[in-house]
DNA sequence: TGTACATCAGTGAACGCGCGTTCACTGATGTAC
DNA sequence: TGTACATCAGTGAACGCGCGTTCACTGATGTAC
């Protein structure tokens, strides 16, 4: 069985980008298993022979989400880079490619416990890789919260203009065009 | 009709508070309109007198939660105040009677625009009360995003040291502790 | 190599359930005179 | 002041709908010999 089982991995990864692309455009409730499986290219019966539920994907496609953002870092962590990529229009206006805890972090701290650890964990790794030294860690939970709140505010304020002003002031804010 | 119209403007302030106190508590979508007019002491039925929709509840649900933060702050607004009170154990805990942004934030940037425009119009108010002098403004916005952000983390982060460190991160990152 | 059989990913129909919304009704409130 | 009538907030049953999940079935894949 190994080609099906080749087969059975990928129609499984497949299913897991669709939903960790879906649940952070449209949100975790407002996205259906139907609407995943239709994105995976396959109907929504074939789902229980990767998921025993709806909550199994949401863990596999956070994590997914989260590792992602992580893979597309420099190592090691260059938070500069990070940051200028970060409060960027191209990431506001696409949560579907972006930060998972800016577009479902509110969303998942009411999910049953199972859930918010998987997020819960990727936080404390993401500190862990700031070093040891307290006054650096400290500076870096700061600056990285620093962008996920300009983020979650940027997509909410209006004119277009406001929300630039938003990701600009936070640049300033964490040290960069200053 | 006076004492029937106080009564009904009773019941209208009523639901709204429940409705706001259960949408930062549980998100938006988890809560039924049965739920809210429960909580607000009625059935569901009576729904439909008050309020064309649930979007229409909605909209007035969160006009009132950040109404209520606006209205705890100190007037003049006192930043130092207003982040001591913000990076808490209590508002961490207490969604339901604490930020609107960081509760509910990411979920309403994929709601409808009319529903964004409430939220939208709060985060110009707000950035507008720190004054014209860009410098200051932009500052307001950099510490306000930190306070959103880090309130966002401390909520998924484990364990709970973890989440108090961050908190304590961004009280210092703002310029408090330090 | 061929053949008969077992496995199981994926299909499509069906399930029970809770949702937002609608509506006939009731009874207290307020008005007309 | 008293009486007959109108209004309408709130009740409780009902609606159609989409949800997560289940399941009999199919047909390609892989195994046994």
């Amino acid at each position: 069985m190994g080609t099906s089982q080749e087969q059975k991995a990928q129609s499984r990864a497949a299913i897991v980008e669709a939903a960790s692309r879906l649940f952070r455009e449209r949100g975790i409730e407002a996205v259906s298993v139907a609407q995943v499986m239709e994105a995976a290219g396959m109907t929504h019966g074939g789902f229980p022979r990767h998921f025993a539920s709806k909550q199994e994907l949401v863990n596999a496609a956070l994590a997914t989400a989260a590792d992602e953002q992580q893979g597309m870092a420099a190592q090691p962590f260059d938070f500069e880079a990070f940051a200028r990529s970060y409060l960027t229009p191209q990431h506001r206006d696409h949560p579907e490619h972006g930060c998972v805890f800016a577009a479902l972090g509110g969303e998942i701290s009411r999910a049953p416990a199972e859930t918010r650890q998987v997020l819960g964990e990727k936080i404390r790794q993401h500190i862990e890789a700031s070093g040891g030294d307290p006054a650096a860690r400290a500076d870096a939970i700061g600056r990285w919260s620093t962008l996920i709140g300009a983020m979650v505010l940027a997509r909410l304020a209006e004119p277009e203009e406001l929300s630039d002003e938003i990701m600009a002031a936070a640049r300033e804010f964490v040290g960069l065009d200053g």
